[in-house]
DNA sequence: CACGGGGTTCGACGAACGCCGATATCGGAG
DNA sequence: CTCCGATATCGGCGTTCGTCGAACCCCGTG
């Protein structure tokens, strides 16, 4: 069922999207798959594709639209499926894909160092935990402007043993207050997208007080969503 | 934005549908408009909507799809937006509307018998508790054969002073033996499509047990779905 | 620098869409 | 019995889609 709701999701993106193309083509890349290999797929010209993505054609038959979305769950799923089981375990917890970004649950606990290296992320604080055994990726803003309450309940909370990551952070204040707030706390907090100068001031004595371990890193986004993904 | 979010699913469900036609019919008797009222809003002949209800064009533009989508929503609200509300809680909750058939939240507890009452319900155990805050109507085979175990837990925790509605029912078995296993209880829980002959013997000494009541309904679910939504 | 891979642009053309209006059926209100 | 709202069926017609293939651009690499 993941996958078809993964799909319902895409397909519904795409056709309400006010650029189609524009859509599509985020999902294609998402994927990583190319205009050649998914025209190969669906067994047209790979001009077909680009035409669709530029906007040439306003309002596409529905039966392109899915055509498009099970050629990429297809060619996902001959590539083991690893962006559908992620993208599966977001949407099954409940959660946008731009929201969360990512959700994990390791096969096994690993040691915070791990996770930092993958990030590349500096160690501000240490807390009374030095292992997690999964990670969520927050989009700070998206999820400040677009969760209600419960929601943000259901995301912060059951967060024991895991290492929580907030993107576009600028100064780590909300976030750093929101697991004040929140109970049970998360073992890590991972602030992405700002430097140290940047930091919230009292954000290193708040992780002191709940007892996580604080870091902050700043590569590109995408990459680091890349090696996450790869992880244990 | 939970307008937006029906509306992507909406549009997922008919654009991936084996017969969008039957699909966006489904949607619009769901909100309770009428072709004529439909192609009203949309500005074009009624038979237009007929025609694709019944299939004639097999693969409408993504526009048509998102102009009816966006017809039913606008009807919806210009009559109050009900329904958009009522699938709102249940997508924000996570869950997919045919799992989750009706999820509300009261402004105020009601007593247990003006929900018996909606439901034409005949109680058999008597809990502790004669008031409920909200309910939750849950289609009992969808979710067992659906739900992955953290998505029972999302669902049945966290419902206490609430009532439970299991539809689809034969014996009432598992949602019993699933309130045993489950923390906190809810105040009530209602089995629906079944004789008080057909329950399973043990079902009554389960609920005097954790002390909820305990009631049968076997209307028609339809008109009980309304009658729900309509309730305080 | 030539070659290949990824992507874009565009003319062309048959097929299908998008919409209309007329006609027809059917069940309930008066 | 008639009128009306709701829905279905269908011929018709202008518009757009769906697809191809050829030409072209950029960039990295042997």
């Amino acid at each position: 069922m993941p996958r078809e709701d993964l799909a319902r999701r895409i397909a519904g993106e795409i056709t309400l999207s006010d650029d189609p193309g524009a859509t599509l083509r985020k999902w294609r890349t998402d994927f990583d798959v190319s205009q050649t290999a998914l025209a190969e797929q669906l067994d047209v010209s790979s001009s077909v594709i680009s035409d669709y993505e530029s906007g040439r054609r306003e309002s596409p038959g529905i039966g392109v639209v899915r055509r498009m979305v099970e050629a990429l769950l297809d060619i996902d799923e001959s590539r083991g499926g690893g962006r559908i089981r992620q993208y599966a375990r977001v949407i099954s917890a409940g959660f946008e894909s731009d929201i969360v970004q990512d959700l994990r649950e390791y096969p096994t606990s690993i040691p915070l160092e791990t996770l930092y290296e993958a990030m590349d992320a500096t160690e501000l604080v240490r807390g009374d935990q030095d292992r997690i055994s999964g990670h969520t990726v927050i989009n700070s803003i998206e999820a400040i402007t677009r969760l209600s309450s419960e929601e943000f309940y259901r995301l912060y909370g059951q967060s024991t043993s895991r290492a929580l990551v907030f993107t576009g952070v600028t100064r780590g204040e909300s976030p750093l207050v929101a697991m004040r707030v929140v109970n049970p706390t998360p073992n890590a907090v991972i602030l992405h997208g700002l430097t140290e100068d940047d930091l919230w001031e009292h954000a290193p004595a708040l992780a002191t007080i709940d007892g996580f371990s604080l870091a902050i890193s700043n590569r590109d986004l995408e990459e680091m969503l890349e090696d996450l993904r790869r992880l244990p």
